[in-house]
This record gives C-alpha cells, structure tokens and sequence, in this order.
DNA sequence: ATGACGACGTTATAACGTTGCGTACACTCA
DNA sequence: TGAGTGTACGCAACGTTATAACGTCGTCAT
C-alpha cells in the first residue's frame, strides 16, 4: 500500500504556513545531527516552500536578491543547495535542474515525483513497494543504489481538468 | 517478472557489430515509419552505439569532428538527438545530460537505467510490473504520464567487486 | 594567540542547451 | 519542367546551468 501522497500543491503543504513548518523541522534535524543550518542555508530552504513548483539556482539567486538585498554567487547557491540535499531537505528535479523542498525530511525514503509540462507543479509521493521492486532489480544486476531519481513528466489533474473544459475527451 | 535486463556493457550489444545492428534497426524502423533516417541522424546514433557509456551532446560534436571530419554546431546534433528520441531509439540520461542508444527500439517501453557513478556504465532494463505501479501512482493522483524518467546512480557490479578487491566489506 | 576548519565571497570558465534566420535538397503537383 | 512546399541542416549568437580555483572571515579548541 502507498503512503498517502501529500502533494506540493495542497494548501496545507505550501505557502507561509509551510514554510515556517519546513524550517522549524529542518532546524531540529540538523540539530540532532550537528550539521550547521546556516542563515543563508535557511534562506535558501524557505524561499523552496514559499514556492509553488521546482525552482532552478539561478532563480534563487534573483529571489536572494530580492528578499534579503544580498547579491550571492552562483557557488554560493548550489553549495547550500548541495548541503540541503545531503540532508535529505531538498531533493532535485533532474529533468528540469530545478529544485524543491522534501516533503517530509524527518522520514529517509526515495522520493517520487510527478510533475507537470504544462503547469510545473510537482508532487512527491513514497512507494515503498516500487522501492522495493527497484531494489530487486539491482540486486539481480548486483548494483548498489545511492541514489533514486523518479520523475514522471505529464499532465496534472487539474490541467487535464482545464483542457478538458475546454476540449473533452474521454480518459 | 522483470523482463531479463540486457546490459548495455554486455559484449553481445555494444561495440561494431551491436552498432551495425542498432542502425539497421533503426533504419527499418524509421523506413516502416516514414520517417527521415538521414546521414547524420544514422552517424549520430552509431557514435552512440559505439560508446559504452552515456555520451554528452558536445561529446558528440567533437566524435563528428574526428569521424566524418564535419564541423556541425550545437544545434544540429541536438535537433538529431531529438529526432532519435522522438523514435524512439535514443534516451537521454537527466541525470548525466548524456544520452544512450535504446537497446530495444523495437518494443514501445519505459527504460529504466542503472547508471555507474564510478565507471558510469549505463544498464537499460524492463520492468513492466513497476510501470504499471507507477502507472496505478499516477492514476491516484489523476495524472496522465507522458514520459517516465527512471535512474538508479550507485554502483555497478564491476566497480563494486573492484573495490571489494581493494578493501573487502560484506554485502 | 594561533592554528585548523567550515562556510561563504568572488572571478572566471566550463558544460549544456536554445533562438533565429538562412540555405539546400527532395518531393509534390500544375 | 519549373514553381511551390516542407524538412533537414548550417551558422552565429546567445542563454542557462554548474563548477574550478582561490581568498576571506568567523568560530572554536588548544
């Protein structure tokens, strides 16, 4: 059975309410665990919640620029996004180098992502069970898995909805 | 049951002879199709047939350049990726930003690729039983997928019976 | 204080990908 | 046969994403 996917997109997932949440549990963690969570590295981390869809470097370089009048460098960004991957806080959208916030840190498990051509939100869900799968067919290739990268380009529900207003057709 | 993985490194689909097979597919294929297996879109993907692990666009230029003594730029072997992808015949790493032949363009499928970090080999598989877990995932969430991107990065069987040489460390 | 270390700043550059426009060649069809 | 059409390719410039290399600063234990 699934776990519930909690999509980025829900009201209770996203926005000030979130982002404030976001960090409050990354501080903890990277507390537990003795690894710095920087101004700079919260920054970054809360302008990912405050965003609704997958953000690139380069854009949160602009929105640093904006929210904190500080102009920071290219190797700034990716060396704090770098550490947030290392704590699992943020995960990135290879398909479309741009990055967004875990859902759900404080669990270790391999994300899957759904995200949307015409609208670019993205939603996160676990599958243990399709870990598992993935996990065998390694095991057959006697390959170790580091890393999951699971990302399923298409169409939301809603950007179905609306095109289906606009032009039905069946499922 | 997973379909039985064949190995891009296998001896028996890389080299000059998996490549002549990989271009006379391809050339059926497109010809059964209408569409236009040019001159370099062939040369593209032999180049790719030969290489035993995910080559970059400008990788690709500079083989050109020594194979054909032809100077093309960016866009060109770009527009020849995306026409091999659009058939099917090629896939691109995201991960990587490198691309791969497709061992099977024959059958319609979702490749799933192993990726060495160390060796970067590449092992495309078949798993139709995880797509159509992630085609159940996908339908939950009402969305219509319409490409799938599957990467496992880790450690590939040969790297890892390497470093156990080196440093023995149980499995 | 001082030496070690980790985080961050700065400049430049590498690597990857696209836009826009022009030309050549093939394929129809009058 | 020659005009019209569409597709592939050439080319210059540019845009985007990511890293290398090196320097500075603050913190902390000795």
């Amino acid at each position: 059975m699934s776990i519930q996917p909690r999509p980025r997109n829900d009201p209770r997932c996203r926005g000030q309410r979130a982002a404030a949440e976001g960090i409050a549990i990354a501080t903890s963690l990277c507390d537990a665990r003795g690894a710095r969570f920087t101004k700079l590295r919260s920054l970054v981390l809360e302008l990912l919640w405050e965003s609704d869809r997958p953000t690139g470097a380069y854009e949160l370089i602009e929105l640093l620029k904006l929210k904190d009048s500080r102009p920071v460098g290219p190797p700034t960004v990716y060396r704090a996004l770098e550490f947030l991957m290392s704590q699992g806080l943020v995960a990135k959208i290879e398909s479309r180098n741009a990055y967004v916030p875990c859902a759900h840190p404080e669990r270790q498990h391999g994300c899957i992502f759904f995200v949307c051509d015409q609208c670019s939100v993205s939603v996160e869900i676990e599958d243990p069970q399709l870990e598992a799968m993935l996990d065998k067919d390694a095991e057959t290739l006697g390959f170790r898995i580091a890393r999951r990268v699971v990302e399923l380009q298409g169409t939301c529900a809603a950007c179905r909805a609306a095109s289906a207003g606009v032009a039905p057709q069946g499922v």
